[in-house]
RNA sequence: GGAGAGGUGGCAGAGCGGUUGAAUGCACCGGUCUUGAAAACCGGCAUAGGUUAAUAGCCUAUCCAGGGUUCGAAUCCCUGCCUCUCCGCCA
């Protein structure tokens, strides 16, 4: 959520910044709110004087035995009484369409970010390693998964629908070692807390890292069967939970920062993706993911973001992958991030680069919606900022090693860095 | 699933219808003392919103959340959520 007192203030700055994310902002439909709840609160709260000061009358008449006089004034605060109650109704209303508005305001893109409307205009800002060369017809990761009966789309569909995936045997073993790789990496060079987490959340949580109320179409909501049960919803990455690890609370300025890492299932609806990458794992309904979240100190963050960038391009250059780092433009960054780097690694199959991390700088977009604080140097709350990224997509992941490894007779050569988890340098059908 | 207890400031813990935003202790900040520190003593110390140039003043709200009773609710009533204890069941 945007500071409220930057939109009182400094609107066209606003409505400015938010057109460089492709947002055309309200600018009527809020002042006329806001307008209304200005009205509305100062009367409100000056007839909650009048009765505070007129029951504080009567307690002491009262006390002096001035009964008659008491009773009078009753009968007057109960007038004032009615009044409140009928504006703080209204009131009401106007504030919580006035917060409804600021909550699916997207956070503001920074000054760094590129001007742009689609994936066509991110800034493509290194490029690491280099596109492998094969002697032969390369497959893709279905055709693989063929060979080696290791990813069975048809079954899973049988079982659950579209965009689901049953994963066997060595790529169920590969798939469980790019895990666990990840999660070594993290914890052991990069100063990480390993966290596992709940992955049904309430909606006020979800509220908090922005995916709701704007986004309910992209998540999966269950609830018992018995229809009395509170609902709850899939995670859509562990961004949520870790992330709100800090969610209406203070945290000492020393502590800082926090870094988490958690390995999860992600699900997502996916809605309004019909029709893109429907072969294949790429683009699941649910699919595994370590996601690296950082809680800084509001000075720290853009540093933050640089090493939380660093620490997910590891995981692929230690994979020996070929990636390029894009700095999104204003039109393709998410909704709460104010800037965000995408690793997108070279997968044979398609060949293209395909996005397989995301690493975003929220400022205090998120701690807001959380009430995430720390204290200060003076003592006083402040909100921390929040980062998140992903290192990285496990399936998409495996994707790439499948395609970039792949041998003439279809034989996978296992990284180096794998190696201690898949106990085999080659995996054949 | 059954039975009971409870949710108050950063923490612990009073208060149980009336100038209570809330005693007290701890923690924290400033000062006195000290060569320095500790101890002791003195003082300060909630958050959010509104108004405002103001992180000055003033106003409002907040004692888990939401309703209700009342002139007035941390205190009484109802509902929900959560925590703890005991029993049962269970990976």
């Amino acid at each position: 959520m945007l500071d409220p007192k930057l939109l009182r203030n400094d609107l066209e700055t606003v409505v400015a910044r938010l057109a460089r994310k492709g947002v055309q902002f309200d600018v009527t439909n809020y002042e006329v709110l806001e307008r209304r709840r200005k009205a509305l609160q100062l009367e409100t709260e000056s007839l909650q004087n009048k009765r505070k000061d007129g029951s504080k009358s009567v307690g002491l008449l009262i006390k002096d035995g001035k009964k008659g006089q008491a009773e009078q004034l009753k009968i007057e605060i109960a007038e004032i009484g009615d009044r409140l109650g009928a504006i703080e109704t209204e009131f009401q209303a106007v504030q919580s369409a006035l917060d409804l508005l600021l909550m699916e305001i997207p956070n503001l893109p920074d000054a760094s970010v590129p001007d742009g409307s689609d994936e066509d205009d991110n800034v493509e800002v290194s490029l690491v390693g280099e596109k492998p060369s094969f002697q032969f017809a390369v497959r893709d990761h279905i055709e693989i998964g063929e060979l080696f009966g290791g990813l069975d789309f048809d079954r899973a569909a049988q079982l659950s629908g579209s965009r689901f995936v049953m994963i066997h045997g060595e790529f169920a073993r590969l798939h469980r070692a790019l895990v666990q790789y990840m999660l070594d990496l993290h914890t052991e060079q990069h100063g990480y807390s390993e966290t596992y987490v709940p992955l049904l959340v309430d909606g006020p949580i979800l509220e908090g890292t922005g995916q709701l109320p704007k986004f309910k179409d992209d998540l999966f909501r269950i609830a018992p069967d018995d229809g009395a049960g509170r609902e709850r919803y899939l995670i859509p990455t562990a961004e949520v939970p870790l992330s709100n690890l800090v969610r209406d609370s203070i945290v000492d300025h020393a502590k800082l920062p926090l870094k988490y890492v958690a390995h999860t299932p992600c699900f997502r609806a996916e809605a309004g993706s019909y029709g893109r990458d429907v072969r294949g794992m790429f683009r699941q309904h649910q699919f595994d993911k370590v996601e690296l979240v950082w809680i800084t100190h509001p000075d720290d963050s853009w540093d933050a973001l640089e090493s939380l960038r660093r620490h997910a391009e590891a995981v692929l250059s230690g994979l020996g992958l070929h990636f390029r780092i894009v700095n999104l433009c204003g039109g393709d960054l998410g909704f709460a991030a104010a800037k965000t780097y995408d690793l997108e690694v070279w997968l044979p199959g398609q060949n293209q680069f395909r996005e397989i991390s995301s690493c975003s700088n929220c400022l205090d977009f998120q701690s807001r919606r959380m009430q995430a604080r720390f204290r200060n140097e003076n003592g006083k709350p402040e909100l921390v900022h929040t980062l998140n990224g992903s290192g990285v997509a496990i399936g998409r992941c495996m994707i790439a090693v499948i395609e970039n490894y792949q041998n003439e007779d279809g034989s996978i050569t296992v990284p180096e860095v794998l190696r201690p988890y898949i106990k085999a340098d080659r995996l054949t059908p």
